[in-house]
DNA sequence: GTTGTGATTGCAATCGGTTGCAACTATGTC
DNA sequence: GACATAGTTGCAACCGATTGCAATCACAAC
């Protein structure tokens, strides 16, 4: 800037006003001329770290997730992302692998980088760094999960309840009356409401609902918790509300590794819709959650509170609907069950 | 850090010296302490623009994709945060939509926040952006894909031809002799490469290999090429070989489409083994392409590049690896090809 | 001719660390 | 006791902008 300056032959001061569009109206308009052309022949490049200094405003977001190759976050972080650049922020990523030591240690090196504020998809339900936070004046956005406790922070959801009660809906109709949830580990919080939503969806509509918990919301772990479910005595549920996506695809495959299929011999609903659900096998019906919304949603909220200065608590829930493909038919006669499925 | 300094009766200097791990021994221990109580004490938390400012680094590295949803991306993201931030370094994440606008408004955004480097991933073979980096002296890795003419900057891929060739080989093991290869769209070098690898396989082989080019790297695409592919006259190929999983889907959904199943009457291999491929329908043989180890690596190489100050232009080609699922299999006998096939 | 007004521009402090250099202290050596 | 040496710490300039305040200037009004 010290060139630019001394090339169109005026103080620094003057260039910072020329070259910013909010001060440039300060600055004659052949002045400006002037140094807009040594600008741009000295390929003068501002600095954001400097003016971010003197204007403690880094203009950079910090992103904090668990794991980005979980498909639900792609879209989110897009979403995040296609709100921040048209108004000049930066997303700053930290995966956390949902650790505590990760996660501490990438809100302290986001917070030495001055970020304006978080988004946080991690969703875990007692946080202690949200209470810090809270305390030291962060802004910042929950999205995706919050907390079972009230923060003092904006959240920004699907409508799990009503998904739930969409899918339960639609079993019905397809003449379901035994159902089984499988449920999200306990310590997210949407785990916790999808549950809560599937007890009261049930018991309003008097079928039978018996849930079973996954330890993560993974393949792995969705088949595990299929498979334990599918070893205790005999089956009389014959379709699943499964917590998540993936927990409903590692149920298909505990499923077929148990001689059972989906949706002959049991309907399946995931929850999330990800992308690619119908070129599965069989195409997964789900409750499809507007996930670019919701991360754009969460930006356009953090950003009030930054330019604000102040944020209040709200919940966002967005409206979810459900997607029906193959994996959801109308139950077998239970007398035409295979033999297997009571091993 | 003026605070810790006269609650720590020192010279800010001191401070500085003391919580920098690098200089960190040149301060006596029991002022050490000291320093780093009343640091603890007062809630510091050292603020890495200022410093940056003054050592002119940012402990930044700018990361320009085109699309985060495209499933190859996020692994390679993950890989190369899982070299970055144990380091110190954060990443700043960019989307493009591979627009040339927003292309160079990302990388000029970023170079504004003084990136100490760039992980570009977005292959377009010609690009003006690569030459004014390398004139501006900025350090860049490309990831992914390269670009047509030499560049200056280090690239890592996956050995996209033995990848081709181990999908060939596999086909050509199971009886086919007759391929089409579904090619990605010609701007992008990998989709050139691999190409120019099936020619080449196919003729070495002897065998008939035909070759339709897909307008982009996507399901739809994939789909409508393969569309074309099956409109014109008489098919003669067993087997396709696409340039990438998601065309792989678009094709097994026109096959689907047309009354074609795979790999009952054509055979399909696709190529990156994206996630969750094993509980597509069918489950897709795919090339496995490391992806995490190629983020990782373009970091390694991004980062020697940072601190050592220069970059060699090394091409480094990770190995692939044929995964076999159940989209391949024999082909038919001709004869009992259904009707629809000629249409 | 004087004064008031608004438009420009210069000046210099400031943001929060970093770092070369100088100063000071304690210890050891002859 | 003088002096060299190593270990600590203070000083102050600097990184590259931003911005309140003051100075300057041109022009119009009286």
């Amino acid at each position: 800037m010290a060139d630019v300056a001394l090339r169109s032959g005026v103080h620094k001061g003057t260039v910072s006003r020329a070259l910013n569009p909010a001060t440039r109206d300060q600055v004659n308009s052949s002045t400006l001329e002037r140094i807009e052309r040594a600008a741009a022949s000295l390929g003068y490049v501002p600095n954001v770290m400097a003016s971010g200094l003197r204007r403690s405003l880094s203009m950079t977001v910090g992103v904090i997730i668990p794991d980005l190759t979980n498909p639900i976050f792609p879209p989110i972080i897009r979403g995040i992302e296609s709100e921040l650049s048209p108004r000049g922020y930066t997303a700053l990523l930290a995966n956390t692998d949902a650790t505590d030591s990760l996660e501490r240690a990438a809100y302290r090196s986001l917070l030495e980088r001055r970020v304006d504020g978080f988004i946080v998809g991690t969703g875990l339900t007692d946080h202690p760094l949200l209470a810090e936070a809270a305390a030291a004046g962060v802004r910042m956005v929950l999205v995706n999960r919050g907390t079972s406790e009230r923060t003092p922070f904006p959240l920004v959801t699907g409508d799990d309840a009503s998904g739930i009660r969409a899918a339960v809906d639609h079993l019905v109709a397809l003449g379901h009356t035994d159902l089984l949830h499988l449920a999200g580990p306990k310590d997210f919080t949407s785990a916790l409401v999808r549950a809560a939503a599937f007890k009261e969806a049930t018991r309003r509509r008097g079928l039978r609902g018996t849930t079973v918990t996954a330890s993560a919301f993974s393949i792995e772990a969705g088949r595990a918790a299929m498979d334990q479910a599918l070893q205790t005595g005999t089956r009389r549920w014959t379709a699943v509300v499964a917590s998540n996506d993936l927990e409903a695809l590692g149920a298909i495959r505990s499923l077929r590794a148990h001689g059972l299929r989906c949706p002959d011999d049991v309907s399946v609903v995931g929850f999330n819709d990800m992308a690619f659900l119908e070129d599965f096998s069989p195409p997964l019906t789900s409750v499809h959650v507007p996930l670019l919304e919701m991360g754009a949603e969460a930006a356009r909220l953090l950003i009030l509170g930054v330019e604000t200065g102040s944020q209040t608590p709200v919940t966002v829930a967005l409206p979810v609907s459900l997607i029906v493909r193959g994996s959801t038919a109308p139950p077998r006669d239970p007398r035409t069950l295979p033999a297997l499925a009571y091993s």
